[in-house]
DNA sequence: ACAAAAGTGTTTTTTATACACCCATGG
DNA sequence: CCATGGGTGTATAAAAAACACTTTTGT
C-alpha cells in the first residue's frame, strides 16, 4: 500500500475531574517524559494504533496520567500540519471524565490552564465551549462528572467552571431536575448554612 | 518510527448541491472504479496523504466527482475497525457544497439515498441532522448552498430537504431575514403565482 | 437573633411554533 | 375574477433568563 497515505493520528484527551473539596473542575495534564517538550505539561495523548478504536486510544492516554475514565467522547479533529514538530499528524480531541474525589497530580483548574505545547492551547480553547454544552445535556458526561450523588451546590460549581459564568441557582435547580435519570434525594450533610438538596442518579447502570 | 502507529485516514465527503430546477438537495455519489465495491455508488472519499489538510483531502475527493466545492467543513470521525474490508481505517466525514445549478451525474436526492457500501449508510444517517443544523446558522454552508441570490421558495425547499419536514413560510422568512449578511432584494421573476421575495448576500467576499 | 447558604415562586424576555388573512401574478 | 403561490401580522407555547423573597442551618 502506498506509504504516502499513512498518517500519524494522535488522540489528545481533555481529561476532566470534578474536585469537590476545592470546588474546581480539573484538567489533568501529562508531564511529558520525552522530547519534544520534555518536562512540559501537555494534554495526555497517544498515537492511535492501527485498527485501534478512538475510545481505546483515549483510554490509554488517560492511563498515562491518572487511571481509567468513566466516560469518553469525541470532540473534533485538528489538522494543522505544523502542530507537531516531529512531523505532520492529525489530532483527534476527545473528552474523558475521571471519578470525582481522587488525588490529582498534574491537574490544573480548567478555568486557568497554563500555556501548553503543540497546538494544545487551541484545542483547549476550542473545546471548552463544547464541554460546557455537554453539561446537563449529555447524561453520560454529566453523570461521570458528578458521580452518583451530588448536591445543588456541586451543580453550581460545575456550571460555573465549565461555562465561565455564574449560574442562577433557581434556574439551575430546575435544569438539573429536568435531566433524565436524576431524582432529588433529601438534603446533604454540609457544614455552614442551609443544607443543599441532594441529587441521585437512578437506573441500574453504573 | 513505529509502523504500528500509522493509520489510514479516509476523508469521506457529503457533497451537496442545491438543484434548483428539480427542487432537491442532491448528494453526489461516486461510482467506484476499483474494488472493493467496484461499480457501486459510495460517498466520494480519498485517503488523506501524510501532512495533508482535511480540507485538501476533501477537495480531492470532490474533484473525483464533480468539481471544486465552494465550502467545506468537518462533521465527525467514524472509527469502526471493520468499516473497510481492506483493513482498519478511520473515516473523517466532511461536508462540502457545490455551486448550484450545474449538471449532476451520480447524484441522488438526500431524502432518498440508496444503500451504500462501507459504513456510509451510518455516516449519512448520522450526519444528515448535523447538516440540517447548519442551515441558516452556518453562513458559509448556507451561502454555498443557496448561491449569491435565491428566493424564499428556494429557502422552503432547502429547509424541507435537509430537515425532512415542511417549514412554515412565515417563520422561515423571518429566520432567513435574521441571517447575518442576507438582505431582501426585490422579487424574483418566476412563473406562476405571486413572485417570491429575493435574498442577496452582502459583504465583499465571494 | 443574625449571618450564611439554599430553596422556591413569579415575572420578564426570547425563541419557536402555529394560525389567519391579505397580496401579486397569470390565465 | 379566480386559482395559484407568496407575504405578513398576530397569537400561542415553550424555553431561558432574571428577580424577589423565604427557609434552614450554625453560631
Amino acid at each position: 500500500m502506498n506509504p504516502d497515505i499513512l498518517t500519524v493520528v494522535s488522540v489528545d484527551v481533555l481529561l476532566l475531574r470534578y474536585d469537590r473539596p476545592t470546588g474546581r473542575v480539573l484538567l489533568h495534564l501529562d508531564r511529558r517524559a520525552l522530547d519534544p517538550y520534555a518536562g512540559r505539561l501537555a494534554l495526555p495523548g497517544v498515537a492511535a494504533r492501527t485498527g485501534e478504536r478512538l475510545a481505546s486510544a483515549a483510554d490509554r492516554a488517560c492511563r498515562k496520567v491518572e487511571g481509567t475514565p468513566r466516560a469518553l467522547g469525541q470532540l473534533r479533529t485538528f489538522d494543522e500540519p505544523s502542530r507537531d514538530p516531529r512531523g505532520a499528524s492529525l489530532s483527534i480531541a476527545m473528552w474523558a471524565v475521571l471519578a470525582p474525589d481522587e488525588p490529582a497530580s498534574g491537574a490544573v483548574p480548567i478555568a486557568g490552564v497554563p500555556p501548553l505545547p503543540f497546538d494544545h492551547d487551541i484545542i483547549v480553547a476550542t473545546c471548552r465551549p463544547m464541554l460546557a454544552a455537554l453539561l446537563w445535556r449529555d447524561v453520560t458526561f454529566t453523570r461521570a462528572l458528578t458521580g452518583d450523588v451530588f448536591t445543588s451546590s456541586d451543580a453550581v460549581v460545575l456550571a460555573r467552571e465549565l461555562t465561565g459564568r455564574d449560574p442562577h441557582r433557581a434556574n439551575l435547580n430546575r435544569e438539573v431536575g429536568a435531566v433524565p435519570g436524576l431524582v432529588a434525594d433529601g438534603t446533604a450533610p454540609t457544614a455552614g448554612g442551609r443544607p443543599p438538596k441532594q441529587w441521585r442518579w437512578t437506573d441500574a447502570d453504573a
